[in-house]
DNA sequence: CCGATGCGTCAATGATACTGACCCAAGCGG
DNA sequence: CCGCTTGGGTCAGTATCATTGACGCATCGG
């Protein structure tokens, strides 16, 4: 509710003054530990506003999770979207089979192997999905807008930078080429 | 169990060429959905290897923020840990009880209002965050280093920016001046 | 035809979080 | 000194998200 934000770039005093020894300041431990508090303040912050509408729902972040991932990658196998979210059948299952059964997702299945179910939002939960985008939309742009096109690429660096292998292997397969389905694993 | 990284930077090949108009390429659509992408991969990925640490003894991520805030203001009140945790008092006692208990962190009462139970980390409790952050610190040195000083201040601008105001209230309270214990609120 | 694969499902467990109500001890104003 | 407020703890109940391990079924593919 209330009003300034006022990003004061309180500029770090640089208080030990000896470091590594070229303009390695960066990695010093405070400024580690200061990376920490704000992924977490970010993410929490992040994912607020998407929260609030998905528990009106009765629904979760995993939901969301599914609800984004497939609308990403409309025909997605369920394989696939278990090693996105890298989580166990179990949970995707419990998440994914009300979203069915409530008409948000469909499941197909596929045409070369019909073992798999390929699922895709349907209109239903592509308009929740775009509900809960809007809404992270505006802290997304917000940020981005006051940060400005720079910091938005450093911003990507370093994000892409935390990932592991199977997350980059994931990062890469969504954002990569539209991958014929069933490429993954 | 994979093998190799390669953190290609695969160079976005930036499709459509007609966004807004000037330079807010970085606004559209696509970018803010890669955003949520990023968010949700680095995240995860920034937390795990911290999180198989604590799960060999039996805590979770609430433990870790409860060793990292605590480690971050010694003498913390407990109200001042809740403001910045933003979770119910409950929430907390059921992870801070046991962590007193098991002798990683103590309670001592404050010298100007009695009432107050002053946190901080023992021997121990210190011995464990600091594992937990070598544990981290690798990961987001890596990032660091591999992305550079320019983007990793274009990180924090973002981060930053993510934050809604009680979110930043309570960086602002954590990076700030050694606040005097018992100032938030 | 038989083994591997894609998917669903049963049962049990644990961590994190919530709400609302209530209690105690200490601070503080009158 | 008497209330009221505040800092903190606690009880009871509930919900989400995640786990492991085993099993069933249909389909693919050599």
């Amino acid at each position: 509710m209330p009003a300034k934000i006022s990003a004061q770039s309180a500029e770090a005093p640089e208080r030990s003054p000896l470091p590594a020894g070229r303009n390695l300041l960066f990695l010093r431990e405070e400024e580690l530990r200061l990376a920490q508090d704000l992924l977490f303040f970010g993410y929490r912050d992040f994912t607020a506003g998407a929260d609030e509408i998905l528990a009106e729902l009765g629904m979760g972040r995993a939901h969301h999770r599914v609800l984004h991932f497939v609308g990403r990658r409309p025909g997605i196998t369920v394989g696939d979207l278990l090693g996105i979210l890298a989580i166990t059948k179990q949970s995707l299952g419990r998440v994914l089979q009300p979203m069915v059964e409530d008409g948000y997702v469909t499941q197909t299945p596929g045409r070369s192997d019909r073992r798999q179910r390929l699922l895709t939002l349907t209109e239903k939960g592509a308009a929740l999905e775009r509900r809960l985008f809007e809404r992270q939309r505006e802290t997304i742009m917000r940020a981005y807008r006051e940060a400005g096109p720079v910091a938005v690429e450093g911003f990507r660096r370093v994000m892409r930078g935390l990932m592991g292998e199977q997350a980059t292997a994931a990062f890469e397969l969504l954002e990569g080429p539209a991958a014929e389905p069933g490429t993954s694993r």
